[in-house]
RNA sequence: GGGCGGUUAGCUCAGCUGGUUAGAGCACCUGGUUUACACCCAGGGGGUCGGGAGUUCGAAUCUCUCACCGCCCACCA
């Protein structure tokens, strides 16, 4: 006997451990013979994370993909993993080790350091796991994998090695976008752009040798044409980095600038510096902002950098890799330094950091009245997105993947159909993207990752390879002499020192960015660059399901590597879902501290609850606001389901063997197993579609209302009869129905559903398999419904008289007659068959007929039959005037609207044919109510 | 500066390829101790579908435009 209400934390739990045992999530489990393979990989969660709602929406849509086809019978496997996400799983460990003061990454050493996060990974690692695992997520855990375990590393240096042989990596000195916190390089995609209020600082830099120029100081308000003009010796320039102005080593103008075309060529002298700079002239500096010179620092901004490529000019390094002024011994800085008074004032600044660095130039051009301005000014600064501190362009050698040319078969997989992009819009922010693709900075100045399998050698000599044993091979061919590896130190050293015996390689320190083991995920962890027979049959992958926010990160990157190592594209399909915002709209994050936390949510209501919600949610194209209101309300959905079960279990409704659904011979029967069977088709092709949202809306409707409401209402006074052929029937086709329904919603509440499943069998005494491992899901052709004419009647007539008594203020409780006035054959059928039902559910105590409608009587037109309730003394006459007034009204108003159609000439000429069929008919049967309803009215 | 998405009941949201009486959950009002379920049942109120224009016989749905809101991308000193 089942409980009164569905207890999911007592359930869930017990479930999750049977399915685990029964090894039902593994790959091909319960597959039929020569199924096709269906695959999803799971985004890697990072193994410092813990489940939030991002998570939880994204693997309960996975996961009803999953148990979706293997219940459909397809051979699946959903492969899961984690990844151990570089800077974030570094910087969890540092932050640990300062908690416990317990001495710090440089002072422990690389080796010790990195042994110590493998070990916080096998202490803390598993969190998300576990969490994944109540909310019923049926990976396959047994191929679980990790982004730096033997394998997928051995995939790692595979792609290097390749693609650094085919020169597509390569290595290369420009600016990078450099963490000063975290003291590495970072990708552009790492880099978060903040709006920022600054200032304008407008500089005075001299005209060296008292040149001169005129520079218009007032213009015309009309024509904007100057008006006055002054002699000036001296450019303005404008900046919102003060401190950089110790790396400038020019002033750019336009060429066409007829202020300054007599300028170009001659120079300026840096004040504070006394370094003398040039006047250089290109199409960078817009004669429409500030003064239209700009001062160029070409070792500190992305642009500088290419406006020095172009003319030639010094890159002067000011800042050191924690963002500290760098000056004392900076030879590029003091090489170009002029006699200045008061150069100590800015050598005193030596070593402070940039900010602070900022207020002191200026106070010292203040100082030497060379600050003509000061302009609030807002404007985006790039910020790490995982560091928070301003990101400092930084002139270093790093390593680089050629993006744009991965990119182009990648752009063409999506072009060709190969994999398709669902919603499709996000093709669009794709190739946008991917069109304008930047070189993709890989090497990041930390210990926990992959190595990059590079050393060096002297005369700059490089040798990529898989293992340091072929790399000292090919260091000794080339240099003619043994090789070993040493620290970098001491390699240098030893290459000052001469050529000696053999030849010192040191190693590259650098590991390669997080998201390049990603980018390898769908094919690494199926065992490649072996050729496993797993590779073979589960790749490519059929769905990767994913949030638009990595699109880049992520996405991209696999399309490329799968490319390119493969020739595969690594997913037919890419389903973007939305994100889970907070209540703001804001992105749920760590940093922000404005996470839900979904085990709350699961503690209270239950995973099948949760999951559903996001389910019925995860309308394609908008983002989830997610209401603990809306889990509450799919909470009691399970508590009705299960109660529906009890009462089937109550009334003996148990599983018959063999049913055949095809040979009911009950109306109500026929009715219900057509309703199934629609429910089912539209389910399917909801989720075939990805329109999660629509699956659950269908089996959510047609259990409360379709099944609950009514058949099982309508069944009542039959089950609850004495023993008859229809009451067998009844009680079979009740328990088929709620199998149905069962399986239909598995894939979004596996948990009750499977609680149910084994429960409904128990109590009939029947053997039954785990659902989750059943091929079992629910397909039927879609009968035409002839029953569903006189159902429909039926709940028509309940529905009307029920608010007809409401309306005019029956008591509730008080059973009243009706009479039945115009009845056919038929609707006489029709009673006769439901009357105990009709009885019960409208609260009727007799049915009889007549030829006309009984003295004050209020009445309900259904068809041609007037269902009259004379109820004199009872009813409230005013009340069922004023009802029927309404209804007329209503009716006159719908009878106007199509009238409206229908005598306009173009609507009957150019409608299509069956749309104005459908409006005479409509109008025809309105009409002929709004006769009926104002007799009654008339009568009263 | 580009691009994308949103604006539908008090709240959170559905409404796919134009024809519905514009729906759901929650909230609200009325009435219910009908032995499955009060995490329930029955009935009900509530929307000029952001504003404007257009296309069309017909627009919440297509086009344009304006207004707000959100997000993504971008090197403007």
């Amino acid at each position: 006997m089942l409980d009164k209400t569905y207890d999911a934390a007592a359930v869930e739990p017990r479930i999750a451990n049977q399915w685990e045992e029964a090894g039902a999530f593994r790959a091909g489990a319960g597959a039929k013979e020569g199924a096709a393979p269906f695959t999803i990989v799971i985004p890697p969660p990072n193994v410092t994370g813990s489940l939030h709602m991002g998570h939880a929406l994204n693997n309960t849509l996975q996961d009803v993909l999953v148990r979706f086809e293997r219940m459909r019978g397809r051979d699946v496997l959903w492969q899961p993993g984690t990844d151990h996400a570089g800077i974030a799983t570094q910087m969890v460990v540092e932050r640990q080790l300062a908690e416990r003061q317990e001495p710090d990454r440089r002072s422990m050493g690389r080796e010790a350091f990195v042994e110590r996060v493998w070990s916080w990974k096998a202490e803390s690692g598993g969190t998300i796991q576990n969490q994944l695992f109540r909310l019923g997520a049926s990976c396959d855990w047994s191929r679980e994998r990790f982004t730096m375990d033997d394998g997928l590393s051995a995939a790692v240096l595979e792609v290097f090695v390749k693609l650094h042989a085919d020169g597509l990596i390569y290595r290369d000195k420009r600016l990078v976008n450099w963490d000063p916190r975290f003291l590495t390089a970072i990708s552009d995609l790492e880099v978060q752009q903040v709006e920022v209020k600054g200032n304008l600082w407008h500089f005075r830099y001299p005209i060296e040798g008292g040149a001169t120029y005129e520079a218009p100081i007032a213009w015309d308000e009309e024509t904007g044409e100057p008006t006055e003009y002054e002699t000036r010796d001296y450019i303005v320039v404008a900046t919102t980095r003060p401190e950089t102005m110790l790396g400038d080593t020019a002033v750019a103008v336009h060429p066409d600038d007829p202020r300054y075309q007599g300028l170009i060529g001659k120079h300026v002298v840096l004040p504070l510096v006394g370094r003398r700079i040039p006047i250089v002239g290109d199409d960078y500096a817009d004669p429409e902002t500030g003064s239209g010179a700009v001062k160029i620092t070409p070792a500190h901004d992305f642009n500088d950098f290419e406006v020095g490529r172009r003319h030639d000019l010094a890159m002067i390094n000011i800042l050191d890799e924690e963002a500290r002024l760098s000056l004392d011994g900076n030879e590029a800085f003091l090489a170009g330094v002029g006699d200045d008074a008061n150069f100590a004032d800015v050598m005193a600044l030596h070593g402070i950091e940039r900010f602070k660095a900022r207020d002191a130039i200026v106070a010292l051009m203040e100082a030497r009245e060379l600050l003509a301005e000061i302009e609030p000014h807002v404007h985006m600064v790039p910020h790490g997105d995982r560091s928070g501190v301003v990101i400092e362009p930084f002139l270093t050698d790093q390593w680089y993947v050629d993006a744009a040319t991965l990119a182009k078969p990648a752009m063409e997989a999506v072009r060709k159909g190969d994999t398709t992009f669902v919603p499709g819009n996000w093709e669009r922010v794709y190739f946008e993207w991917m069109e304008n693709i930047q070189p993709w900075c890989i090497s990041r100045q930390l210990w926990w990752g992959h190595q990059i399998p590079a050393w060096y050698g002297p005369d700059g000599a490089v040798f990529v390879a898989k293992t340091e044993d072929e790399a000292l091979a090919a260091a000794s061919e080339r240099f003619g002499r043994p090789a070993s590896v040493a620290g970098k130190a001491e390699a240098v050293a030893s290459w000052e020192a001469g050529a000696g015996d053999s030849v010192a390689l040191y190693r590259d320190e650098d590991v390669l960015d997080t998201w390049f083991s990603s980018a390898l995920w769908p094919f690494s962890t199926l065992g490649w660059p072996e050729k496993t027979p797993e590779l073979a049959r589960y790749y490519p992958t059929s769905v990767l399901v994913t949030g638009f926010d990595i699109i880049f990160f992520w996405v991209a990157r696999m399309m490329m590597m799968g490319l390119q190592f493969t020739e595969q594209a690594p997913f037919h399909t890419v389903y973007i879902h939305a994100l889970v915002r907070d209540e703001k709209g804001a992105k749920m994050s760590k940093s922000k501290g404005n996470v839900i936390d979904p085990i709350e949510l699961i503690d209270q209501f239950g995973a099948d609850a949760l999951r559903f919600t996001l389910a019925a949610m995860a309308a394609q194209g908008r983002d989830i606001k997610l209401s603990p209101a809306r889990v509450q309300g799919y909470r009691n959905f399970t508590t009705k389901l299960w109660n529906a079960a009890r009462f089937a279990e109550m009334n003996g409704c148990k599983p018959v063997a063999d049913f055949d659904p095809d040979g009911v011979q009950e109306t109500l029967s026929k009715w219900i197993v057509v309703e199934t069977a629609r429910t089912a088709a539209a389910v399917t092709e909801a989720i075939e579609t990805y329109r999660f949202n629509d699956a659950a809306g269908a089996v959510y409707s047609f259990t409360w209302h379709s099944f609950c409401d009514w058949y099982l209402e309508l069944s009542k006074p039959v089950l609850q009869g004495d023993d008859s052929p229809a009451r067998r029937e009844l009680q079979a086709v009740t328990a088929w129905v709620l199998d149905e329904i069962v399986k239909l919603l598995h894939p979004f509440m596996p948990f009750l559903t499977e609680e149910l499943w084994a429960r409904t069998a128990e109590e009939a005494g029947i053997q039954r398999r785990k659902l989750l491992a059943l091929t079992a899901w629910p397909q039927r052709a879609v009968a035409d419904n002839a029953a569903a004419r006189e159902i429909n009647w039926l709940v028509d007539l309940i529905s009307q008289i029920r608010s007809v008594r409401a309306e005019v203020n029956v008591p509730a409780g008080s059973p009243i007659p009706i009479v039945l006035v115009g009845a056919g054959a038929q609707e006489r059928g029709w009673i006769a068959t439901h009357k105990a039902a009709i009885k019960r559910l409208a609260r009727v105590e007799q049915i009889s007929e007549a030829d006309a409608p009984p003295p004050q009587s209020a009445q309900v037109i259904l068809g041609d039959v007037a269902v009259c309730l004379p109820l004199a003394g009872v009813v409230d006459l005013d009340a069922e005037r004023a009802r029927l007034k309404k209804e007329l009204d209503r009716l006159a108003g719908e009878i106007k609207k199509i009238d409206g159609k229908l005598s306009n000439p173009s609507f009957v000429e150019r409608a299509p044919e069956e749309v104005v069929e459908e409006q005479r008919e409509r109008r025809e049967e309105a009409e002929s109510r709004r006769v009926k309803v104002e007799a009654a009215l008339g009568r009263l």
